[in-house]
This record gives structure tokens, C-alpha cells and sequence, in this order.
DNA sequence: ATCGTTGCAAAATCTTTGCAACAGG
DNA sequence: CCTGTTGCAAAGATTTTGCAACGAT
């Protein structure tokens, strides 16, 4: 029980967030805490999330999750995405930037740094007199395991 | 009112595209034109462009204007993009692909292409086993306007 | 006991759709 | 005319908010 374990004692990692420890909060950073060890599925949306604590019998309200996930995000315990369009996802903020390339058939999402290209993207908001504060680049393609679907049908 | 014209002459712009020329297209298109030569506001919302028409006394729905830029979209006249996250903004479409850097201040927007960025997605795609369709890179940083209002303040 | 937190329902926002009236070719 | 197009209103989808009940300390 001590700070080491954060990461995986969802009530000490809320409180060290400024956050009290509640039943939908904990259940909430549980899940993220799952996801992020998976192979896949770290994007989760407010559905994924409700839908999932429903699926576990917890007693919660869709809009506990949406202010949850604003508060999380606001603590820096997750980080919010919008790839398609329409809804937002989170994913654990592990305090490392990166980037994203969403399989446009099944969803799945790889994340990836790029030095090189954050470079790049300096000089020109530089050149461009801006002060970068941020970016989002989000590649769209077909996966290797879509690909393989593809020619299958064919 | 020849070909030559072209993008400056809505009616026939619209039947090119294999659309019929109706009032509320070729009015919207029209917008599209002069935002396109204007320094500022190239990028439009339908919201954006609902007001306008209705400034100019035209008789439209919101409805109409959403139905209007699907099927622009479509046609490769205009591109649909999405930056904050809310809603959807339009330019007219080029055909040179480039990429957006967005004041957080007053939401101007400058574009930008640069070869080396591009090169390295598609290696980094290759890589990560994806076939790229497409991309979307926003930067997000305040403008060199902004930026002298914020120093005055100081 | 206190003050933040929750669930529910209602509202807000942006966008799409059903439908009868209308208009372009 | 005939079919596509429009305006209006209503529905959808996602997210936010008001409020009274609830719960952690």
C-alpha cells in the first residue's frame, strides 16, 4: 500500500489527484487502468465506459461518467482524443506525447513518436509566428490484419 | 462564360459538378468563392454560412445549408474539416493537400504543407503495417496578432 | 453535519431526416 | 410535367446542466 503501487491502487491515485475517492471514480480509473495494459481497446469512450459499469452492475449515471472523465482529464489522470468526428476518446495519460493512426476499418489504434516531424512542426509554427502549444496528428489507414480480410475476399 | 471562367461562375461551376444550379447552392457556393479569396476566413461553418444568407435576406433552412455542403463534399468542391472538436468547418477544395495551424486566441487559421512531414507518415505507416488513406494534422498556438495583444497587456 | 458527488431528467448543441410544397430543366 | 430540391419541424446523437437526494470524512 504504498506510492509505488501507483498505477493500481485506484483510491490512493485518486486522492494523490486531488479527488476524493468514490465508488463511480474508482470503478471509472479501474477500467482506464485495465485498458491501458491491453493490447488493444486503451481508446475508450463515455459509452465503452458506461456500458461497461452497467455491464458490471454498477449503479451509475451516464452523465457521472461524462463528469468524471472531465475531471480526470482536467487532473491529468487521461487524455481526451477526437479522431473520427463525433465522439470523444480517452486513453491513461503516461505523461508521453504521441500520435495516432486509426484503422479506418476496425478501429483499432497504434500510437507512435516521431521526432523528426515534431521538429518540423516547431519550425513552421515558428515561421508561421506562432507559439505552438500544441498539435494533433492522427493518420487514417487500413491495418495489416484488415488488409489481410481484404485480400481474402478477393 | 466560358470554362475559362471557372470559380467565378456558380451556375455552370454547379453543373460541371453534376449538380442542378439552384439558388441556395449556387449562393452558397458564392460564399465559398470570395472566402477563398479573402485573406481571413476561408474556413466556414454552417452556421456560418446560415447567418450570412439570412443577413442577405435569402430564404433558407439550416437544413438546406447541411444538405448543400454533404453534397458539395461529395463533389470534391469543398473539404470538411474539424478542429476544435465541436463542429465541422468547410474550405473550398484546391486539390493541394495541406495541413492547418489554428490560433487558440481568435481561431485564425494559416495552412501549410511540408514534404518532410509527409514523407515520414508514410514511412511510419509502412512501418506500423498500415495502407495510409489520409491524415489530419492541426496545430494548435497563438498567432503573432494575439501574441503582441497578450504583451500590450502585460 | 457539511459540502462535494451522484442519478435522473431536462436542456443544449450540432447535424440529419421525413414530408409535403416547390422549382429547375 | 417530373424528379430532384427545399423549408420546416421533428428526430438523433453526443454532451452538459439543474436539482434534490446521497455519501465520504
Amino acid at each position: 500500500m504504498n506510492k509505488l503501487m501507483a498505477g493500481h491502487e485506484p483510491e490512493q491515485d485518486l486522492k494523490n489527484a486531488g479527488l476524493k475517492a468514490t465508488v463511480p471514480r474508482m470503478r471509472i480509473l479501474e477500467i482506464f487502468q485495465k485498458a491501458q495494459e491491453s493490447e488493444t481497446q486503451r481508446h475508450l469512450s463515455a459509452e465503452d465506459i458506461y456500458k461497461q459499469l452497467v455491464s458490471e452492475n454498477v449503479d451509475i449515471g451516464l452523465a457521472t461518467v461524462y463528469r468524471v472523465l472531465t475531471q480526470f482529464e482536467a487532473a491529468g489522470i487521461i487524455m481526451r482524443h477526437y479522431f473520427g468526428n463525433d465522439r470523444a476518446t480517452y486513453e491513461m495519460d503516461d505523461g508521453q506525447h504521441h500520435d495516432h493512426i486509426v484503422c479506418t476499418r476496425c478501429g483499432r489504434v497504434e500510437e507512435f513518436v516521431d521526432k523528426e516531424i515534431e521538429k518540423r512542426q516547431k519550425m513552421i509554427a515558428e515561421q508561421l509566428g506562432f507559439e505552438l502549444e500544441g498539435h494533433a496528428l492522427s493518420m487514417y489507414g487500413i491495418c495489416s490484419d484488415c488488409r489481410k480480410k481484404k485480400l481474402e475476399q478477393k
